[in-house]
DNA sequence: CGTAATTAGATTGCGCGCAATTGATTTGCG
DNA sequence: CGCAAATCAATTGCGCGCAATCTAATTACG
């Protein structure tokens, strides 16, 4: 058995399959484990993102957002308008600047914050790692994006 | 500034919305980065996640794609209607059983593979890591993965 | 043997995710 | 000032992703 060019080119074509792979399956796999927790809430995965990101900062315009989570209006907009539907934000255009649309938490959806507390507990059993592993997981997919964004 | 139980409560909810988001901007930089490789071979990613597994091993029924990728019909039937129409596969009944439908590789999609080459070289650069940093990224994922779904 | 339970795949409905377009507002530059 | 360029959101169109439902074929069991 002689090991060629060809042979670790090979190696590199199944490795990079299988990346692909274990990125799409544990994506997946997450939006499998939050679904049914969040369902009791109301919420989907996108949208509990959302609603985060107006936890930790209330009132922010669309595009603040769109660049917290990477998605763009096209998404955002209906997502919103859901969510909006659902009594847990309100949106109106910012005063100074009228292109812009403010999207703040109502009383609903500011006391949704304490149900979810549950969410991330069950999710961390899900995990079963400790908090160290979980952060070493996270700052390599963090690196790998920043890579693979830089790179195009 | 005290330090209270509602202090590392908001800390893990931010610790878990960090992996959220890891994982999910990753999944995301990832189709990014295929999108524009995999536009000129008229494949989306699920459409070349399924043409891999194909590759691999042709003359699958739909349920063994399925269980690979971890989709089911209800995204495949659609998907694998779409390769049809654009060459690459054929699909027809499984004479023993003819509740399956096996699903063939074309001239034209076994063709494919040899353009699909020059995505993975182009996604191996992006990546920027050594092989043995992806491998134990990919190891992690998957790892991931599997205690997510058996929790569930 | 024959009916019930199981399995495979297709279809429908809804919610992303993103490119492309549109419309309104603001900014920048001559 | 005034018009062009830029910015923000919304909308449209298409392709997933998945639950729920349906049909057809196979298997299991009395």
């Amino acid at each position: 058995m002689q090991k060629t060019a060809r042979d670790s080119q090979n190696f590199e074509i199944k490795l990079d399959a299988q990346l692909c792979f274990a990125i799409y399956g544990a994506a997946h796999a997450f939006n499998r484990t939050y679904k049914p927790l969040l369902e009791p809430l109301g919420l989907t995965y996108p949208q509990y993102l959302v609603m985060i990101a107006l936890w930790e900062e209330d009132g922010q315009p669309v595009k603040a957002i769109g660049d917290r989570l990477g998605l763009d209006s096209g998404t955002l907009s209906p997502l919103l308008k859901r969510l909006e539907q659902a009594g847990f934000v309100a949106r109106k255009r910012d005063r100074d600047d009228e292109r812009q649309v403010r999207i703040s938490l109502t009383g609903k959806g500011a006391e949704l914050k304490n149900e979810a507390a549950g969410v991330t507990e069950a999710i961390g059993k899900a995990l079963g790692c400790s908090l160290d592993e979980a952060a070493a997981l996270r700052d390599g997919l963090v690196a790998l994006k920043e890579r693979l964004l830089s790179a195009s």
